[in-house]
DNA sequence: AAAAAAATCTAGCGCTGATACAATTTGCTG
DNA sequence: CAGCAAATTGTATCAGCGCTAGATTTTTTT
């Protein structure tokens, strides 16, 4: 069987191949200039071909953002681990994520704005979303009563922040002063919060 | 000079025609369906007629912004009057931001996520989106230090919820937990922000 | 009524994502 | 090694996109 798996392997490379393009290509030139002709071309076959691979376009900036998922733990953890105390680490992984975004903003376009097929939150969740998430959620620190919503909080947060200084939408000046005060805001020291949701 | 105004009364009723026509069928098939042909189609005109009254379609996507803008500010401002006291007022802001959200998605992505040409944050900003930043500032209250950037902040997390339930990438079972836990972090009762920002 | 000006439409450009089908290459078998 | 079957890949094409040049119609002015 050692033929069907060499084939396999060479089937695997060009699928990663596609997928570097893709990156690549984004990177240089935004998602719009991503198009199944010019990947096609950038990997030397026929159009087609990428069909054989990825469903349709989405899959691919699907498997980008996938890539991008595995980075964005990375960092995460990085930075969790070259913090000490509590607030700090927190401080440091909000740092990393909105660092993150600003270093690779068309990544993080893909892996938070762009539809990628990808599923959140449920059993079919691929690990590195899952992995980031967990960062998230261990920013926060131990002891912490709804630990998923809290870290959904701050996901948003962030998530809001990269987002809207990204397209413009609030001023770049301001984020160190708005890292500081999302952090301030959702540190422990807080009293603890009374629930009254409906 | 009464038929020259006559007809820019008709230009403009068109233009307002155009508009609508642009947000109804963005609401009722999603904004990949709207088409310069379609929209050209939906108002009785050949498709150039709407590039005399637009530059293009990013264009008509800012004039629905801009509605868009008017209509979240009154909402808030609604919000604001309905309410009494200091956290009070807060959350019920918080809670029409993302209502406001779910009732428009459409009209909410042309706003926040869609390019749009609108200049936020400048001298040429236009009036809605100052009003809507507006509220939220009012929102957090009086004799808050940097009130723009705690405003900025929590727009950031409000608009994080609202797109990432959205996208379904966070579960939209939580939302109230979310909304409780982020009024109690930004509510002014928190010891005042140590600022080491660089 | 003829000429000038404005408004509008027809037709088309160069793209897009996606696919049906033909041509080719590959691997297996006699 | 020859020939066949199967997998792979390319050619050509579809319907639709945003946008625009130029012809045509309508309106206004002379």
């Amino acid at each position: 069987m050692s033929i069907t798996e060499r084939r396999e392997r060479q089937r695997a490379e060009r699928y990663e191949l596609i997928v570097s393009a893709a990156c690549d290509l984004a990177e240089a030139e935004g998602w719009e200039a991503v198009t199944t002709r010019r990947l096609a071309a950038l990997i030397d076959y026929s159009q087609p071909v990428l069909y054989s691979h990825f469903k349709g376009k989405t899959e691919i900036v699907g498997a980008v953002a996938l890539r991008g998922f595995g980075e964005l733990a990375e960092r995460l953890k990085l930075a969790k681990l070259g913090a000490t105390g509590e607030a700090d680490i927190l401080r440091s992984v909000c740092a990393a994520y909105l660092d993150f975004a600003r270093a690779r903003p068309v990544i993080y376009e893909a892996m938070f704005v762009l539809p990628t097929g990808l599923k959140f939150a449920s059993e079919e969740t691929p690990p590195a979303l899952r992995a980031a998430f967990a960062e998230l959620v261990a920013a926060l620190g131990p002891d912490r009563e709804m630990p998923a919503i809290a870290a959904e909080v701050l996901w948003s947060s962030l998530h809001g922040m990269a987002v809207l200084v990204q397209s413009e939408r609030i001023p770049a000046t301001g984020a160190a002063f708005r890292l500081d005060m999302l952090v301030q805001a959702l540190s422990k020291q807080n009293p603890p919060v009374e629930i009254h949701a409906d």
